[in-house]
DNA sequence: AAAACGGGGGC
DNA sequence: GCCCCAGTTTT
């Protein structure tokens, strides 16, 4: 598959799958997607707002108890650690980076429950940064239509940060995971409803 | 490289 | 009941 290909198909994506999101504040975007780690979105919503009507800011979540928050956010799973990370990320936030979410890449991942992902999708989501957070929708749907042969997301991200231009980078997560989640399944992908069966090498060999 | 964290929804 | 989910950290 030529570069041309690869990029024509991932704007095709990108125009039917993108949403752009309301949400622009950098501290809310970090703590939620914290939040929404080995999680569905319904659920991380709910958490999110919970936590968010009662601690709506830095200054208060960086005072908060762990155990105060627990049943807040125990929607999202894996409450207790995630609590004590939020916690600490926001008293981290606070002292040492002045309130302000850091807009670097190095700097985010030193944050406690922050990784590769969570820090990309912070990038781009609340600084408009190009990045790409390759999560298990990416890299699944990447290799499916033969984007990528790749075995780890990093590999993934890395060879994608090659072939795609940088407008594309922040866009296509979104809208890889939407495709993802609705079409491009783990298990059962519904190909007979998506637009790229034609050229898609894992629906014409049925093999993953 | 594998285990552990974890509630909720789909089947 | 079993499997999976916008992963990260610890063993």
């Amino acid at each position: 598959m030529t570069r041309s290909q690869i990029v024509s198909i991932a704007e095709k994506i990108i125009e039917m799958f993108y949403h752009d999101f309301d949400e622009k504040d950098p501290f809310k975007i970090l703590i939620s997607t914290i939040l929404s780690q080995r999680t569905r979105d319904e659920n991380t919503l709910v958490a999110s707002q919970n936590l968010f009507s009662k601690y709506p800011n830095v200054e208060s979540l960086a005072k908060a108890k762990p155990e105060e928050i627990y049943d807040l956010i125990k929607p999202s799973g894996m409450y207790r650690q995630k609590a004590e990370r939020i916690i600490e990320v926001s008293k981290i936030i606070l002292e040492k980076y002045n309130g302000k979410v850091p807009s670097d890449l190095d700097e985010l991942l030193k944050l406690p429950g922050v990784g590769r992902k969570t820090a990309n999708i912070v990038l781009f989501q609340g600084f408009s940064i190009p990045a790409i957070a390759v999560d298990t929708h990416v890299h699944r749907i990447s290799n499916r239509l033969g984007f990528v042969k790749t075995k780890t997301p990093e590999q993934t991200e890395e060879e994608l940060s090659k072939v795609l231009p940088k407008r594309l980078w922040g866009p296509i997560n979104v809208a890889m995971v939407n495709f993802g989640r609705n079409i491009c399944l783990p298990r059962n992908p519904r190909c007979e409803k998506c637009p790229f069966s034609k050229e898609c090498k894992y629906h014409n060999s049925a093999v993953d």
